[in-house]
DNA sequence: TCTATTGTTCTTTTATTGAGAACAAATATT
DNA sequence: AATATTTGTTCTCAATAAAAGAACAATAGA
């Protein structure tokens, strides 16, 4: 039995004040319209209308029911138009995970600009290196820099991440400066650690080949940050994201190695779980950041002039 | 699509946390959850749950559905529940239409003991002579006083209704006693007006026929009392149920005439619809009514002594 | 690594629902 | 008063919708 079909065709009949009228209206037979009515009576257990095989009149019992039928159909609509809305519009709130470094140094500004244009949206930021369960920890989005997406989530490419070889010109003039990839195994290298193989770098070679050089980790430490200020230090090379380091290039308190060898098969990404139903406000934030980063990223700007 | 259905299995599996414990505690296949979620998120055209393979996460949207869902179906439920019991106890009003004379006379009495035991019960009396329509006018049950009761509906004999013909004492010795049905066209007659034949009284006789026996109709009223203090007051003739002239022949004002010939196919009855659910209150006033009515009316005991 | 569990999807089976006609009763019309 | 029309109910049959169950993919746990 179809409770809602049965209340609302109840109604009809209620406001039509007859059964052949709530037919015609709701385009149906006034057949079903009389089943509808009398299953009703039988499950309430009550007689909603008298009845005479030409005419229909409320009982008392039908007039509280119709009444309360009424609230209840209004009830749920709004509830329906509620939560249909609640996701069209741009209200509400985007849990987002995103990268400590990238997330600080660039995310930051980009969602602030976002939230002044769309001030009824509330974040919700989770700066963390680690790959969190989109879905298990009911984020609505995250930013990730890879090589290539996760296959079982959607991913707009948001721009392209070059790792540059870099050190500071104290460390340089201590150590020497590398001339090839053979060089770093002799040096003292900084390390994210929490990349998968903490061991070997991987570069382009000019050739268009890849190369996997081992190295010697002399540092290793889960924030960019702090291998950023360690590398400004002297402490050693280090092979970082141009989005970390490309202030520090331009000012010459960095400097990059080796350029001829490259990493350009990496970048940032927004990922979404595969929904079926894509919140607005996910979207429309994926769109603003794809708009805000496209073409050759701010920081790679000096490097490539 | 069931909308209640669809809502409640959305609880269901909220409160469970699975599908699949959803579909056992509903006891229905869990491909039937599944798409019944999957209507519900299509229809809504939000994502109501976050989900894996292997499991589901609510969404903002969800959450905020899933307590709206909550308390509309408690409304419906409360709304069904009252309604049942609305029907179901001894709450509630009763429209009663009952002829004048029987009704002030006899039902007054019983109706006001039913009050006594039954204070939640309001009534509506509707004292009339005239044939009302039952659902036309919304009448939970009608009294009457008829030969047979009307087919269409439903009909629970009260008591036994016989006619007495009678006169005063003072209009006999003036007039002279009737010793048979032909003296009866020599008298002046008080007749019922709103009977169907007002020209002829019926008389069974004490040989078992059937005796049709012109008048002449000397007064006519639609009041049985009327009629009553007419006959006192010795203007003519009555031929009255005894529930009416009871008293004044215990009394000696008026002197039944002609006892062998009686009219005992007549009865009260309580007439109500054909309805599919009979409210509780009817079936209990009309069981009231039919036990107190129950054997030789108390109106009639002493002339059957 | 393997197993068991979970959610989804597909097909088949089952149940429900609507349409339309036939009918009975009551109102409107002639 | 007689007839025609309208109205509500009920029945059967066809169309539709829903459930069951198997197969599958993915994941969590052992």
């Amino acid at each position: 039995m179809n409770r809602f079909e049965n209340m609302d065709t109840f109604i009809r009949v209620v406001e039509t004040g007859s059964i052949s009228g709530a037919a015609d209206r709701a385009g149906v037979a006034k057949s079903a319209v009389s089943r509808r009515l009398k299953e009703l009576e039988e499950h309430l257990g009550v007689q909603l209308f008298h009845r005479t095989t030409r005419r229909i009149n409320l009982t008392d019992s039908g007039r509280a029911y119709y009444h309360q039928c009424v609230r209840i159909l209004e009830d749920v609509l709004e509830a329906e138009r509620a939560t249909s809305q609640a996701h069209a519009t741009l209200k509400g709130s985007l849990k987002v995970a995103l990268p400590a470094t990238f997330g600080h140094m660039h995310m930051g500004p980009a969602i602030n600009e976002f939230i002044l244009e769309n001030p009824q949206i509330e974040f919700d930021l989770d700066f963390n290196d680690r790959a969190v369960d989109l879905m298990q920890e009911g984020f609505d989005l995250a930013i990730r820099i890879a090589k290539l997406p996760d296959s079982s989530l959607i991913a707009r490419r948001l721009a392209p991440v070059e790792l540059v070889l870099c050190a500071s010109p104290a460390y340089l003039e201590k150590h020497g400066v590398p001339q090839s990839l053979d060089d770093l195994a002799n040096h003292q290298c900084l390390v994210y650690s929490l990349t998968r193989d903490s061991e070997h770098w991987l570069f382009n070679s000019p050739q268009g080949g890849l190369e996997k050089t081992r190295i010697r980790p002399y540092l290793k430490a889960s924030s960019g940050e702090f291998l950023r200020c360690a590398a400004v230090d002297g402490l050693g090379l280090a092979y970082f994201p141009s989005f970390i380091v490309f202030e520090e290039i331009e000012r010459g308190t960095l400097v990059p190695l080796l350029s001829e060898y490259t990493c350009s098969d990496l970048n940032a990404y927004a990922i979404y779980p595969q929904t079926r139903h894509l919140s607005q406000r996910v979207r429309a934030f994926v769109d603003f950041l794809v708009k805000r980063f496209d073409g050759v990223p701010y920081w790679d700007r000096c490097l490539h002039t």
